[in-house]
DNA sequence: GTCAGGCGTTCGCATACGCGAACGCAATTC
DNA sequence: GAATTGCGTTCGCGTATGCGAACGCCTGAC
């Protein structure tokens, strides 16, 4: 049905865009003519799920599209379950902790909570990252077979910061690592400074969601990470519990 | 245009409706035909906006619609510069802060940062209220004539708590006592035990966005509420600073 | 001042889409 | 076990919708 899928694809051109987006500037992005993009766009306008700056007619999301969207959270039992685990654990760290899944070749973050510490940071909720650049990634890849790897990743691996690992072979060397330790970790690989540590959630197979913990290199120790990797394994399997015994 | 309209409709339909629905529960509440439904939901799934779970062929909202959504916060130049600010604020009060506008009759969360002595909250964000039953909402419609809110509200006004008010008259003298104090303040008016005070941002005529702090009422002394209105207030006047020099 | 290029907007025609009715399948009911 | 109810699914017809071309407007170039 092309008159859905194409308003679902005008509202994520939409949403790439940051700031916001011209006429014009989707109709070169799409390949869709013009005034059916005018005719769609209105009709987005009026409901509210795109708003419009008069001046410089450009267009961009809507209040109306946020409450759909954060309506996978709120619906998603593992995500409301995990809510306040996650939120105990950062006290108890004060680090940032995230939840993510995995979606093809990459991680969405579903929730974080910010340490007290860093507060720059916005909310990575919703945000994607290539799951071979972040330990939330690595550790629900490492609990797939290498074939089933391979179609999950694109053929080149992106290079983030100079300390991705973008070769296959070392990716499966750090994989088989995760597999023994039971989490993985990575260092500056998305972000430079960060350090972070991850246990996948049990339950499913394979796992399809996985719990971490991040800081700055600088406050990282032996001891530190001890406690930060058993607060992530105890998160992990009571979450991997309630999976089990409610079927999620 | 009708299809687009539709499409909206349907997502918006699944995520009022928490765990999902079946297509004949979608087909009750929207009036519309099973048959343009299937063939409506068949996309959306393709294309990952919708979820089916195949036992049941109950349908929820999916994970690429979430990135859409809060691409609306992303979008947005006021919410990008309160994020930090808003961060400091919560670790030096320890209490939960709100970011908020207003759109119609109530509310939207846009930002919030929870203390670390209450856990249990999961994250309002993108969750609505009835401005008339928080502070928030208060400050916002204080900033507007009797004939704007009256326009705005709707003619009976809901009833959340035994401590709502939903007197017109009554909710006249709460906005009187704000515009004087140059903020809002509520008890348990959408909440039981949790006490809220909230600033407007100014910048724009009439204010649409507002700051807040709520606690237990059993955190509230004088001294505190001093403290947490003059961090309010301060951090309102700074991201109306942005907005008058940045014209957002 | 004129022209060119880019923009948002309008309109009539061909087409893809929404509709209702009918179907097949389970799970209940008696 | 026959009948009923509720569900998801299919299909052909009439119509709403998407399309390209043309329009009017502005800005900047020369």
């Amino acid at each position: 049905m092309k008159s859905a899928y194409r308003t679902v694809e005008v509202l994520e051109a939409l949403s790439r865009s940051g700031g916001g987006c011209s006429l014009s500037e989707l109709q070169r992005q799409l390949r869709v003519p013009k005034s059916s993009l005018h005719e769609l766009l209105q009709t987005l306008v009026s409901i509210g799920w795109v708003e419009v700056d008069l001046r410089t007619t450009t267009y961009r999301i809507g209040l109306r599209a946020l409450r759909v969207g954060t309506a996978y959270l709120d619906s998603d039992p593992l995500v409301r379950a995990a809510g306040p685990l996650l939120a105990q654990l950062r006290n108890e760290m004060d680090e940032t902790v995230h939840l993510a899944r995995l979606d093809g070749s990459d991680v969405v973050y579903l929730i974080s909570h910010e340490s007290s510490h860093h507060v720059r940071v916005i909310s990575r909720i919703a945000r994607r990252l290539p799951a071979h650049s972040t330990a939330l990634g690595k550790i629900l890849l490492a609990m797939r077979s290498y074939d089933e790897v391979t179609a999950l990743l694109p053929s080149r691996l992106e290079k983030l910061t100079p300390a991705t690992v973008v070769d296959r072979a070392e990716l499966e060397v750090e994989m088989e690592k995760a597999r023994e330790l039971g989490y993985s970790s990575e260092t500056g690989q998305n972000t430079p400074g960060l350090v972070c540590f991850a246990v996948a959630v049990p339950g499913h197979h394979p796992s399809t969601d996985s719990v971490s913990c991040s800081m700055p290199l600088t406050r990282l120790n032996d001891e530190h990470a001890a406690r930060v990797i058993g607060g992530l394994t105890s998160c992990a399997d009571q979450l991997g519990q309630l999976v089990r015994s409610n079927g999620w």
